[in-house]
DNA sequence: GTACAACCTCCACCCACTGTAGGTTCAAGC
DNA sequence: GCTTGAACCTACAGTGGGTGGAGGTTGTAC
C-alpha cells in the first residue's frame, strides 16, 4: 500500500492534485490508516498513471472521465474512445493553425521594429492600429 | 461619448469584459452620467481596441499592461516592446512544438485502433501504458 | 520516547473572463 | 409628459485545472 506522497513521486504528481482528484471524483475515495492517512493501491496507482496520461495527452478531465469508465467496461465497443480522441485531435489541430497564425503575426511586428522610440515602434504601432494586420485573428488567446 | 454597449459592440468586446477590465486597473474608471452609467470618449476605444488585438495575438494581461505604459510614453526607447514580443514569440513556438508532439501520437493512437472492444483498444491501452509512446510528453496540458 | 517529515482539512488564489439575480436609468415613441 | 423596455448598474458565483498556505495531527526512524 501507498502512501499518498509515493503515490504522487511515482505518477508524477503533485499530493494536492490526487486529493483534487478524489475530491471531483476522478480517484475513488481511497482505504485510510487508522489515523486518518489515505493509502494506495496498485490499481489506483494504475488509474492514476491512465489519468495523468491522458492529461499529458491534452484531454480535458471529462473526456477521461469517460475514457474511464471505457476501460472499466473492457466489453463495451471502443467507438466511443475513437470518437474522443479524434475531438482531441481536432481541437489539438485548431490550436496548432491558430498558433501558427499568431507566430507569423508576432515574426513579421518584431522584424519590421528597427528599435527607435516607443513613438515610432511597430509593434506598439500593429498594435494600435488592427488595420496593419495582415492576417485575421479573431479569437481570443492561444 | 459612447455607452459601454456601444464600445463593447465597436471593439468586439462583451460588456463584463470591459468592466472586468475597469476592475483590474488596464482601463481606467470612465466618466459616468448623472444616473451612473459609464461614458467613454475616443481615448477609452483606442485604448480598448490596443487591448483586444494584444490579446489576440495571446499576449496575457501583464504583458499588455506593460505594452499600454510603454505606448503612452513615446519617447522611451521600444526595446522593451521588442523583448516583451520576442517571449511571446518564443511562447507560441513552444506551444506549437508541443502541440505538433501531441497531434502525431493521437494521430498514431487514432490510426493503430482497429475498432473492436475497449479491452482490445489501443487507444485505451496506450493511455494505460505510457512505455507504448513513441514520443516523450512529460508537460501537462495544451 | 522524541524528533520531524509527511500527512490531514479547509480555504483562498491563479488567469481571463462569463453568467446571473435583482434593481435602476436612458431614450424612443406616443 | 408618460410609458415601455432595452440597456445599464452592482455584487457575487462559477469556469478549468489545479496550486499554495495555515494550523494542526500522524507515522516512522532512531
Amino acid at each position: 500500500m501507498l502512501s499518498i506522497g509515493t503515490l504522487a513521486k511515482r505518477t508524477g504528481t503533485k499530493v494536492q492534485t490526487i486529493r483534487y482528484y478524489e475530491e471531483i471524483g476522478l480517484m475513488p475515495e481511497p482505504g485510510r490508516t487508522a489515523g486518518g492517512q489515505r493509502r494506495y493501491s496498485d490499481a489506483e496507482l494504475d488509474r492514476l498513471s491512465f489519468i495523468r496520461h491522458a492529461r499529458q495527452l491534452g484531454f480535458p478531465l471529462d473526456a477521461i472521465r469517460e475514457l474511464l469508465a471505457l476501460s472499466d467496461s473492457p466489453t463495451q465497443s471502443c467507438e466511443e474512445a475513437d470518437t474522443i480522441a479524434t475531438r482531441q485531435l481536432k481541437l489539438v489541430e485548431q490550436r496548432i493553425d491558430r498558433l501558427q497564425a499568431l507566430r507569423t503575426e508576432l515574426k513579421r511586428m518584431i522584424h519590421e521594429c528597427s528599435g527607435g522610440n516607443a513613438a515610432d515602434c511597430r509593434i506598439l504601432g500593429v498594435l494600435r492600429d488592427h488595420s496593419e494586420c495582415l492576417t485575421n485573428h479573431d479569437e481570443i488567446g492561444a
